[in-house]
DNA sequence: CTAGTTAGTGATTGAGTACTAACTTATTCG
DNA sequence: CGAATAAGTTAGTACTCAATCACTAACTAG
């Protein structure tokens, strides 16, 4: 048995939680799924956490975290036409290495309606606050142009659909996407 | 009480599970919920489908069909800069009157993951022919442009994902999309 | 070495859920 | 009318799952 301290434990439960919510939902991932991942036992999470909703909340909230730091970093000390070129690249990388964290976000953009219509508000309020947080991070790199991001915004959302699709690589779905030139000319205007 | 043909009870079964559905996701929604809203016994829909994921899939595909509609609709007779200032507006409506048809199509997108991951491969497949053909669908009246279709399609899933965050009208992550005059001048070039 | 704390488990429970089987009621039609 | 058929219900089963409780094993400070 190896034995962690309750910090690192949780850490581990985040990213489970993020690999099996990002398959099945909120709905669709027992509490069991996630323990087995981490190697612990099911009633052990609610040491670590208060509830299902809890463990939920914290991997959506590390999913966006992550997300506004791959952009950032990105963008960090570039500009415009470079800045969006080295942001494309860089969520290109996590389409190809860590498709989890898009179907994360598509599972959290849903968990929202389900949980309004609950009256748990607060969860739609993490997550919008989450995506002001990401749009306010490409959109200084992007010049402020309020259009030029709200394009970026739309590929990446359609880039998590299509993934969430299941569309294979080089279907002719991704045609109008790569590479990310598309953006390029867009910008010179 | 009322009665009706199989077949007419069917279609309100698949308007209330469209609606059951695009709230709490497959797992989210029990068959219960469904059969409450139909006024009709919980087991009677064991009788007019073979299984929830038949009323799933009966949805999914219901819902693509009355998307395509809307944009083939919209579109009737015009081209170029017209149809996308129809089709966009067609789709404005759909946002502020059926909502819910928006979230079908989420939850949709995030149900071929689970689906696919479980060894049910008809279900993605099903989800993607539907997507060509909305893609054909809008890919013709706006000049057969790669490109252009392309960003029409990004900006619908934005506005899926602003929907199901639950933002609401008049907050400024609309602002880079209102009025569809943006689409036009994209056109123009 | 021992007392206290922290990490972790096994057993269980109560609520919910998809689906089945057997029965009942309304409608149609010869 | 009366029998066949189609629409619908009630009761029940087998199962899953989040959460609780009582307990044990390991680590650490004095």
């Amino acid at each position: 048995m190896v034995r962690m301290s309750a910090d690192e434990r949780r850490e581990s439960v985040i990213r489970a939680a993020t690999s099996e919510f990002a398959r099945g939902g909120y709905h669709g991932t027992s509490t069991e799924a996630i323990a087995k991942r981490v190697g612990v036992s099911q009633p052990y999470l609610f040491r670590l956490f208060p509830g299902k909703k809890a463990i939920f909340l914290a991997a959506s909230e590390r999913c966006m975290e992550d997300t506004v730091r791959t952009f950032a970093d990105a963008a960090e000390g570039l500009e415009g036409e470079e800045a969006l070129h080295a942001m494309a690249n860089a969520y290109t990388k996590v389409i190809a290495e860590q498709p989890e964290r898009l179907m994360m976000q598509m599972q959290m953009y849903v968990a929202v309606a389900a949980a309004e219509a609950e009256g748990d508000h607060a969860f739609g309020e993490a997550v919008r606050a989450g995506w002001m947080r990401l749009w306010d991070t490409v959109h200084l790199p992007l010049g402020a142009d309020v259009n030029e991001t709200t394009v970026f915004m739309a590929f990446g959302m359609l880039i998590n659909c299509l993934v969430a699709m299941g569309f294979p690589p080089g279907h002719r779905v991704w045609e109008g996407m790569y590479p990310s030139a598309r953006f390029q000319g867009r910008l010179e205007k």
